[in-house]
DNA sequence: TGCCAGGCCCTCTTTAGGGCCTT
């Protein structure tokens, strides 16, 4: 089975065209539903946090003026990173941090990401919120550790998106879950779900 | 001067508006 990278990103607000920078990253790689890497580091853009998200997140301005430079963090992270096809919760949001802080150390993105909240909306209606934390404690999954951390939120989306690929094998018999099922699932409108995953499932069987 | 994110998704919709979600 694929390795998909979990990413998520905590940064000084919502935009980068407003000027919002990354101070944190963290990518966490998924296989068969398993752990099986993890990178975080906290990243300095020289710029100042605002004290709401200081309060948000638990990351300082102290903290900040110690962690290495955004541009070797980022480095490291699209290294590790390498190909694997990317997934983030609310992935419009990480995608433009991504792709504006590669652009800055000369690098383009060369994979496509998934989202485990467009998925959550469509597997899991019933949900009261399709917030991250909301959606954890609802399935029932671990909380890994502070909410707005990015190894914890990464862990946690992670381990979402596993209980959204059981629940494809389980609930709508997918046999083969696949990265590019996960973008044209998060993309259907909600009434035509079902049609679209036994679509799919004929195709599988008779390829097989 | 006045504006200030933006994509998704629902509905009292589609010639629009507003809530959700990410920090």
């Amino acid at each position: 089975m694929e390795i998909v990278a979990v990413i998520d990103f905590e940064t000084t607000g919502l935009s980068p065209a407003q000027g919002d920078r990354a101070t944190e990253i963290a990518a966490v790689l998924l296989q068969d539903g398993k752990v099986v890497g993890r990178y975080q580091s906290l990243m300095n853009a020289g710029v100042r946090i605002p004290s709401f998200i200081e309060e948000l997140t638990g990351i300082s301005n102290a903290m900040i003026r110690k962690a290495p430079p955004v541009a070797d963090v980022m480095r490291e992270v699209s290294d590790f990173v390498g190909g694997y096809p990317l997934v983030a919760h609310n992935a419009s949001f990480d995608c433009k941090f991504w792709d504006a802080e590669l652009a800055r150390i000369q690098r383009s993105r060369r994979q496509e990401f998934a989202c485990s909240m467009l998925l959550a909306r469509r597997l899991l209606p019933q949900a009261p919120s399709h917030k991250l934390g909301a959606l954890v404690q609802f399935v029932k999954l671990p909380i890994t550790g502070r909410y707005h951390r990015a190894l914890a939120d990464a862990e946690m989306a992670a381990s979402l998106l596993a209980w959204l690929e059981d629940e494809l094998r389980g609930r709508y018999k997918v046999s083969e879950v696949s990265h590019e099922l996960l973008r044209k699932i998060q993309k259907v409108p909600r009434n035509k779900l079902d049609q679209c995953l036994e679509r799919h499932q004929r195709k599988v069987l008779a390829v097989q």
